[in-house]
This record gives C-alpha cells, structure tokens and sequence, in this order.
DNA sequence: AAATCTATATTCCATAATGGAATATTATGA
DNA sequence: TCATAATATTCCATTATGGAATATAGATTT
C-alpha cells in the first residue's frame, strides 16, 4: 500500500474536536494545546490529503464536503480505538489472573491456606479456584477453561503438562471409640475385619486406595459408608467404632491433636504423588510461575 | 475521549508491514525507510498501548495476543484510509465536472460551439450536457441533478438563481418559394393568412409566441405542422410554402446566406431574454464561473 | 565448540517537526 | 467606525525522527 501521508491519529482526534466542541479554540481547551497548534494540525490534515476540509463560514469554520467525509473516518478509527483499549485493559487483566482447579481434598485442606498465603506474597496477582474430580479438571485444563490444576494422580492427556508437587501417603485411621485406638501395627489380613467409611468410589484417593488393595489380593472392603468430605469423615470416626483412609496432609492436624489415631499396617504403606498440571499455552504466565514457587515454599514447611 | 498516547497511522502501517512481509528488515524495504527506524516504531507502538505487541520468536518477531489485536485495528484503519482516498479523489475529480442543461434549441445553435471553444480554454474541467424542455430542466437544477441550465425562460421556482445572458428575438421567417419572399413590411391582420409550421407547443419559444399574439388579439394561428426541431422547420421552409416563427439565433446563418428570408412585422417585436440558471448549493463552483466567463464571451461576439 | 551469518536492538547525531507566545487577519456586532 | 471574537501566521525553543554505526542474540555452518 501507499505509506505516504498518511495523517497522526492525533490530527484526526483534532478534526473530530473542533467539529463536536464547535471551534478551534474551544478544541484547544479540551485538547489542552494552543489555539495555534490546533489550526496547524487542520492544515497538516488539509496538506495530508490534498483538499480543504474546513472553510470559513463567517468567523467560525465548517466542514467541506471532503471534511465530512474525513470526520467520519476520523469517528470510525477513534471509537475503535477506545475499542481496542478496552480489548487490551481486559487482556492485561487477564494476564494477572489465574484459574486453578483442584480435586476435593486439596481443595479443603490445603488450598485455603495457599490462597491466602498468595493474596499476602503477590497482592498483585487474582486467583479464580474451583474443585472438582480429577478427570473434569484435566478436561477442562486441556480445553482452556482453566489454567492450573493440583492433581492426585497424573494426568494422561498430551496436551497436558505435569511437575511433581508433593509425595503423599494415604493412612489408616480411627477415632477413640474404636478398639484400635493406640493399637501396635495390625497385619494386613486384618483389614477385612474392620468397617469402613471412604471418600466416592470416583476421587482420585479412593481410585488408588482400591488399586493399591488390588495389588495385595483384596477385591473390596467392608464400606458401611461412602461420604464426599474427607471433614465429614473425620467427625464421623472421632464419634463412631469406624476407620478409613484418607490423606496424610487431610490428617495431620487431627493426628498431632490426638483427635485420630493413625493405625499402623505390617508390610504396606499406600505412597502417592500430588501433581501440578498445566497446558503448554501458559506456560509464560508470570502469575503461574509466582504460584507455582509458592506451592514449592509451603511444601518445604509442610514436610517439616 | 483521551486525546494521550494516539499511535501515528504510520506506526500502525509499520506494524501490518513486519506482519504482512516476514520482518523487520522486509517492512524497511517495503517503506522505504531504515530497519532501525522499524524496530523504534515498533517500540513507540508498544509504549502507546502500554503492552509488547511482538516478541522474539528465534530471530523472528511475532505478535502477541495484545499485537494481534492492535494488528487488526491497523488492517481496518489502513484499508478505510485506501477507502477515503479513493473517495476524495471522485470528489476531486467532481469538483471538475459541470452538468449543464439546455433547451433543445440552444443545445442544437448555440452549444456546440460553446463546448468547442470551452474545451479549447479549460481543457481541465469537463462538461457533461443534456437537452430537454424548460420545466424539466428547471427540475432538475432544483433537485442537484444538473448544476447549470440554458433557458429561454426566466425560471420561476425558489431554489434557483437566474442571471441574464442574451437578448434574443422570434422573428418570422420563409423560403425562397414563398409569395412573401422579398417582401415589405407586412401588416399583423395578414398573419391570419398565412400557413405555419411551428415549434411543439409545451417549448419555450411556443409559450414566448403564444402569449405575445394573444397580447394583440390573434388566439391561434393556421398551424400545418408541429415539429420538434428548429433544423427541421428551417428544411421545410426552405422546400414549402410555409411561414414559421423561429429564435434569431436560430436561423442568423441561413438568413445571411439567403436561404431565408426575414418578413418584418409592422408593430411588432416579439423580445425575450435567454438565461443562466443554477442552485445555490454550486455558486462556489470553478468550473462555472469559467463557463459563465465563457458564455459572456461569446455573447460579445455573437451580438457582433 | 567456535566461527560465521542473519535478524533485530541500541547509541549517537543531524535534521525535521511540533507547540506556544506574540502578533496579524478576518468577520461580526454594537 | 470601533470593539470583540475567532482563526491564521511568524518566530523560536524544544522534542521527535530517521539513518549510520555498532551491539546483541539466535541459528547455521564448519
């Protein structure tokens, strides 16, 4: 194309001025500029384009035939440029924002704490969190509806990107009414004898609880109960001759106040990895990264 | 609106050039210019949206998601600026042009040769004419769809301004073979004697002659024939035994060459002014006020 | 691994553009 | 005719621009 003459955006805006604000020198206040300049720019417009697009009409001015159509253009590129502002606000909004997702557990024991800790060590940043199970956060992070999820187990999408955030254990518990209670370690042939109350058969805990009794030869567990929150469990074998396993880091509090009893069993520990996930299109998310490092500090705390 | 930080359309231009021609150095060549003077467009663009529109892609550049979006908003200003353009210079080319419009009479005697000489003197402008009865042509000046009229009326509608051009006279003309060829002076009671061959009634010099005989008493006079040209009269004439009354203008070359003759009237004349008429709305056109100069011209050399 | 090539980024500087103060010009109203 | 209001022009100090020279960074070749 014809890249000379082609006019400042500012001369254009200058243009629209005197025509909406009904002279040059009222044009000049609005602008805050000199009356001068604002006559020079119509006559830079006027050279640029090779007409005149204002005359006299008494001692004001009006626009041309030519002028009216430059105004028009001139309206046309100025609101999309408000447009366009707006569009580009939205985007640098969204580049401080971050949508997490995690599974239920995570979401209940240790999200709340991370949040807040976040808020105090990058107030600059937004996280939007949601909780889930594990196969709809993977769907939604492949799909873009999120931009980070903490996973227990790891995910199986290509389009899906993983670094190992933390190990886990998944631990036998009961609370004081039951007869095990301060017991030694029982073996594993006693597990059949107990009664259960565990997490939905579809949490990610509950799918490797059941791959993991798979593997030593038992097929089910006497489950008088499946319940969603692992808190709800808690209360429920503090009152109840029940046990159950559940998360290490969902636990730890109640075991260190002695409100839970962490039954030991000869010859298996449930080990697991907790994940964080992401997709390869943020990966250069400022806001990703600065979370991420936070997760890093506060498992250095959690494991002390 | 926020008059601050408005991007030139040259930056804008730059930024479609790099995208469009694979480069920083391309879009140097493309414009002209030195690459460094890319790249700091470039980054004047950046800092006017307060965001990096391109980054290193390897070597490369390419654009952000804020860069496409300011991309997009340069394609659309770029191409109504090619629009404008093309707009401005059919109004350029406009402002050269005159649509004049005449009676059928003048536009067969007068304007051929107002055209040539035009043609001749102001090779820049160009005229565009068309013939048609007084009422229409009076019309379309009122509505803009001519700019200039020839009348052999004054026009009577609000919209249009009139000013004199000639002096013309209706004068009664015949052949050679014609009993009155020769004659002298006749007197008014011998018009109801002879047979005619007119103009079409609804045309000007009709309506001038109808009212100038009711004006002595004759309310119609032996028409043979009606006939739209005035060319056409004059062959009949020349071969018959008819009478007709025709413009001077008309017929000063065949009656010079004696191809006519001129019967006076005893006690009458029958005057009229032929006329300039246009809107107000082109007063300040060029291109007329040369034709207008023209038309005094050569109304100095005609009344010679 | 080092050298070379290619593309963009930065520095320095001469030139051009810009905006304001002062003043001139033009049109309107009293 | 004079005063007022609005725009236009001149002069000048300051700022912006673009190119030459050079630096930096990534890719390719040896």
């Amino acid at each position: 194309m014809e890249y000379r003459f082609l006019p400042d955006l500012k001369h254009l805006a200058t243009l629209r001025a005197v025509v909406e604000r009904g002279g040059v020198s009222e044009a000049a206040r609005a602008m805050h500029i000199g009356q001068p300049a604002v006559t020079k720019r119509l006559r830079a417009l006027d050279a640029c384009y090779g007409m005149s697009l204002m005359q006299r009409d008494g001692r004001r001015l009006e626009l041309t035939t030519a002028g009216t159509k430059v105004y028009n253009y001139a309206r046309l590129v100025l609101d999309h440029q408000v447009s366009l502002l707006d569009d580009l606000e939205l985007l640098r909004a969204g580049k401080n924002k971050l949508r997490v997702e995690v599974t239920f557990a995570i979401g209940e024991h240790m999200l709340p704490n991370l949040l807040l800790s976040f808020a105090e060590s990058y107030p600059a940043y937004r996280i939007e969190s949601r909780m889930g199970y594990s196969r709809r956060i993977q769907r939604h992070l492949a799909t873009g509806l999120s931009d980070l999820a903490l996973l227990e187990q790891a995910p199986d999408h290509p389009e899906i990107l993983v670094q190992k955030w933390l190990d886990d254990e998944l631990v036998l518990v009961c609370g004081p009414g039951h007869m095990l209670w301060g017991s030694d370690m029982i073996p594993m042939s006693e597990l059949d004898n107990l009664r259960y109350v565990l997490s939905e058969s579809q949490s990610s805990m509950r799918l490797t609880l059941d791959k993991a009794l798979r593997d030593i030869g038992i097929d089910q567990l006497p489950i008088t109960m499946e319940v969603g929150s692992t808190d709800t469990i808690v209360e429920m074998l503090q009152r109840g001759r029940h046990v159950s396993f559940l998360p290490r880091f969902a636990v730890d509090d109640s075991l260190i106040s002695n409100t839970l009893y962490h039954i030991k069993i000869q010859g298996l520990r449930i080990n697991r990895t907790l994940w964080i996930a992401r997709t390869r299109s943020n990966l250069n998310s400022a806001v990703a990264e600065a979370f991420i490092h936070l997760l890093r500090e506060n498992s250095c705390q959690t494991i002390q």
